[in-house]
DNA sequence: CCCCATTACGTAGCACGTAACAATG
DNA sequence: CATTGTTACGTGCTACGTAATGGGG
């Protein structure tokens, strides 16, 4: 059994059992990766792929097990690299970070400036999705950290930490009737039509649970991905935006209002998640620690060890009070 | 990076960084392994081995992390291989347990007699030893199971199963005054001298923490690790015996008489044990629950999923009456 | 008929063994 | 001086690439 061999198997099996296409991917023969993966079947005595002719039709169930064991090897492997990476070079490597727009736009400039600048060797690289597509660069291996409000819930592979709660605002044109009104309620929001986060996106279900709760069916005219978008309309006076509170920036946005909301709606928590069982850089550490300065390398391994995400929030119950 | 480079690194660890030693016990040459492991350490970029001019002295803090990770790695490709084995013949293969002597004498030969006569192509190996040396064995991946009563708690990557739950008998020559007691009292015990076992053999604690708790101090005159040394030196009248009830043979220990004594003692449960993360064969999941019934593949597998020793004991709260 | 996997074959690289060497306790 | 790890060197195996072959949809 060689590494390249379960290495082969597990590629040719990420790439829907077409060889052809895996060879292209590795910069490599097809008949190479043909050739090792049979003999890695004749070595084991069982099929991992099952052919009709000349096509891989499916996996065998061996195959499965198989497959899922080289991709636990696989991963082993790239920790081992990561290790001696660690002990050669401390502050030189890559971070690589999937999150959102309202992340990569509000909540992170500062922590990776300062970030960049802890560690200037370090190359950096931001992948930019949809909470679903962030997961996965997570769950693959992709990227190091996937940052997110939602979306991340459903990956068991992924350690998900929280590392701060916010809460929302309506943001109205300046001298709209809303700035009158001393304390908001839910029923003055409804009564607008509004605009605001694309279902999936940025705690939008929060705001949903909310008017359900109050029997109330806001009319939602318009959804967007971000806020600068559901700011843009706002300010075309397509309705009142809903959008995180953090994302209101004073200086830029003078023409527009920010009426606090936070007592409308449940409170929504920020997670930054990576992959169960692999090896943390220190730096790695250390950008979650900017980010979230409760997530201390001490921490973050507590919640390592801890086996589930009931564990783990109870490790960090105390921090989760709404802050921006 | 090769597998075969990592399994030499593990074994030279293994065999206290003499690589002279780990050649002869891989079939191999030493200056191969050298090579390999120069290699290993060049591709990487650090070292492994910490050197004193030609003689390895210690591992470097990367070294361990490496080595960690490689027996993870060593460990999924045996269970590939031992997947493998499954797919291709599934009433073929190997067992190997561990076990004390009054497992291996009392317990476990209806056991194996039944398994042998289900599965009479897996060829069956049994070690026996001290609660320690069994630890070790199962925890290293040299057995398959590991079998006691005692001592497998400080091995944190052996998963620890309930069996069966057992209590004590007191064993004394035919007409010794003790027999003519209606019931048993721990003062009466503690009258004689005592024939037991070892500490930290067979529930040998549960013993002492009796009399602790009731302020008496035994005069025990002898300890053996097994029963039938136990009764041998009771048959020579060095004092009265307490032992498993279960080593007391109604047919064999005619000139004995057993007086039951689950009343004094708290019950032992006997475990059976087996290295986290290690495939499991369908025999071997069939051993278990021979050995105990409520041990199906279903309940295992449960087990397997909880991160914990409590939470396993939750799991099989139920099943731990005495029954022996 | 195109796409794709397998078979055939030649080559370059490398793992491993033997032998000689060096350093340590 | 015995033990142990490293260097040197030769060889046989094998992984991989190119080219040719054969099956399926």
């Amino acid at each position: 059994m060689k590494l390249q061999q379960l290495r082969y198997v597990w590629e040719v099996s990420r790439h829907g059992l077409n060889v052809s296409a895996t060879a292209q991917s590795l910069f490599t023969s097809q008949p190479g990766i043909s050739k090792q993966i049979r003999l890695l079947e004749d070595e084991l005595g069982i099929e991992i792929f099952a052919r009709s002719g000349k096509h891989l039709t499916h996996v065998t169930p061996a195959g499965q097990e198989v497959i899922a064991k080289a991709g636990e090897i696989l991963s082993q492997v790239n920790n081992i690299k990561r290790v001696a990476e660690e002990y050669r070079e401390e502050k030189r490597g890559q971070l690589s970070i999937a999150t959102t727009h309202t992340q990569a736009r509000y909540a992170l400039p500062e922590v990776i400036d300062q970030f960049i600048a802890d560690y200037p060797e370090v190359s950096l690289h931001m992948h930019q999705g949809t909470p679903q597509q962030i997961a996965e660069l997570a769950s693959d291996g992709q990227v190091d950290f996937a940052i997110a409000t939602e979306g991340l819930e459903h990956f068991s592979d992924l350690i998900m930490l929280p590392c701060y709660s916010w809460n929302r605002c309506v943001v109205v044109p300046k001298g709209h009737p809303l700035t009158l009104a001393s304390t908001l309620s839910l029923e003055q929001v409804a009564a607008h039509r509004l605009v605001t986060y694309v279902f999936g996106f940025t705690g939008r279900s929060k705001l949903d649970e909310a008017f359900d709760r109050a029997g109330l069916e806001p009319r939602v005219v318009f959804t967007a991905t971000d806020a600068d978008v559901i700011k843009t309309y706002v300010r075309l006076g397509l309705g009142i935006g809903i959008m995180a509170r953090m994302a209101f920036d004073p200086l830029q946005d003078k023409d527009l209002v920010a009426i606090d909301a936070s007592h409308l709606f449940a409170p929504s928590t920020t997670m930054i998640a990576f992959r169960r069982g692999t090896f943390l850089r220190t730096y790695m550490y250390d950008f979650m620690e900017l980010f979230a300065p409760h997530l201390t390398k001490a921490q973050v391994q507590a919640a390592f060890a801890a086996s589930d995400q009931e564990a783990i929030a109870n490790v960090f119950e105390e921090v989760l009070l709404p802050n921006r």
